[in-house]
DNA sequence: TATTTATGATAGTATTACTATCTTTGCTTA
DNA sequence: TAAGCAAAGATAGTAATACTATCATAAATA
């Protein structure tokens, strides 16, 4: 039997729906191996069409610029992830170890997923990790937020924020917390690839420390 | 009486030190203002030299380019930073309270430091928080790392890690907790600012908020 | 006075970030 | 089977960006 996700989009983040045709999903897929190539500083729709054998123009019918692909992208990597904690915790009933679970879902690197053909989620994460911040990093973030482009981001990390409250029903900074698992999940994995001295995972290098940071911290700080 | 505050900067930073004429100085006083203004991807050269009142090419001969400057202003504000948590925490005996001045000098806005009169530190303090990170997400991250770019980053961080191990000096993850609070200090008060669901400050947008939850997470962390 | 140093003025190039237009291909549907 | 439409290809063009180079000039210094 044959797997297939489908992930529906903000319509506002494209021109033409991309997973609607051939292109479009080469678009997807060759932007990611692109952007996680070269970074998404030195990565253009001209290098793109070339990598895919179109050419610019054609690009430029699915998506207004090269900053709203990398919210799609970004904003595609939270909703998968969201539908992967959602899915692999909705069995467990001990708050705590959903909880557990989902830490370890953000923290972990991923191989790709066989049921999304044009997009490879291990390199996503990748891009996640080093570029995800750019896409709200800018100064017209309250407009782009106003289009809800950042929707998934912040529907994963309300999921997070509520299975800390069934932890703990009176803790008081449930969001703040989600973002801060979310957010070091990555910049500590970024941090121990390229500036180790700026963690303490420097020597082995092993995303398990990360996860075992991240649930020592998370555990302490909501503990009745 | 007047003070003057020097902060001697990593050479491999500029072509011409800044700090040594009036066009440098200007070109600093002018980006962190063009920056803060425009955001890091829209501000160029040619636009800071119009706004300063002098060329492209008279940039160049100071900076390589954009990305150097801005690892220069952020790499002056660590350093700014690392002096005034030392200075203001070094007649404090107890580690605890050393520690949450510490927290507060990173999580509280700053007022424009007259020692400094080329820097406007309250405007640099907003920079950090916008585009900080975009100084180290790069593909050339390691290079930079290698020239030591980042050593002032790296320093306050040690800092703060030494002040957690003296409060307990068992704690296994000193130097990721240390990360941890200076980049959720900064993203914490970005997401208020602007994705305030992400936060749970939203409605009192004050900063003594993510003060008090930073408090929280690394005591509750750190405790014996 | 000679010389170095910083700046100004000007020009030029490759690349980026688009927009526009016209043609072709291939698939529906009458 | 023909007409019609949507997607893609081909090509051209523009303003801005990210530089590099050169030559002149003014001020500081030796």
């Amino acid at each position: 039997m044959e797997y297939s996700l489908n992930i529906k989009m903000n319509e506002k983040l494209f021109l033409r729906n991309p997973e609607q045709t051939d292109l479009g999903k080469k678009i997807i897929l060759f932007s990611i191996q692109l952007i996680h190539e070269k970074g998404f500083e030195d990565f253009t729709f001209k290098k793109l069409a070339t990598a895919i054998g179109t050419t610019e123009a054609g690009i430029y019918r699915y998506f207004e610029n090269k900053h709203k692909l990398l919210i799609y992208i970004t904003a595609w990597y939270w909703s998968w992830l969201e539908y992967r904690v959602i899915t692999y915790t909705e069995n467990i009933l001990d708050p705590v170890e959903k909880l557990r679970k989902a830490i370890k879902f953000l923290a972990t690197s991923v191989e790709d997923d066989i049921r999304t053909s044009y997009v490879n989620e291990s390199i996503l994460h990748q891009i996640i990790i080093s570029e995800g911040s750019k896409a709200y990093l800018t100064k017209h973030v309250n407009e782009d937020n106003q289009d809800q482009l950042f929707k998934p981001y912040k529907d994963l990390c309300s999921v997070i924020g509520n299975y800390i409250l069934e932890c703990n029903p009176d803790y008081k900074y449930p969001r703040s917390l989600a973002t801060t698992i979310v957010e070091m999940a990555h910049i500590q994995n970024f941090f121990m690839q390229h500036l180790p001295a700026l963690t303490d995972f420097g020597k082995s290098k092993s995303e398990s420390n990360i996860l075992d940071f991240l649930e020592d911290l998370v555990f302490h700080e909501i503990k009745k």
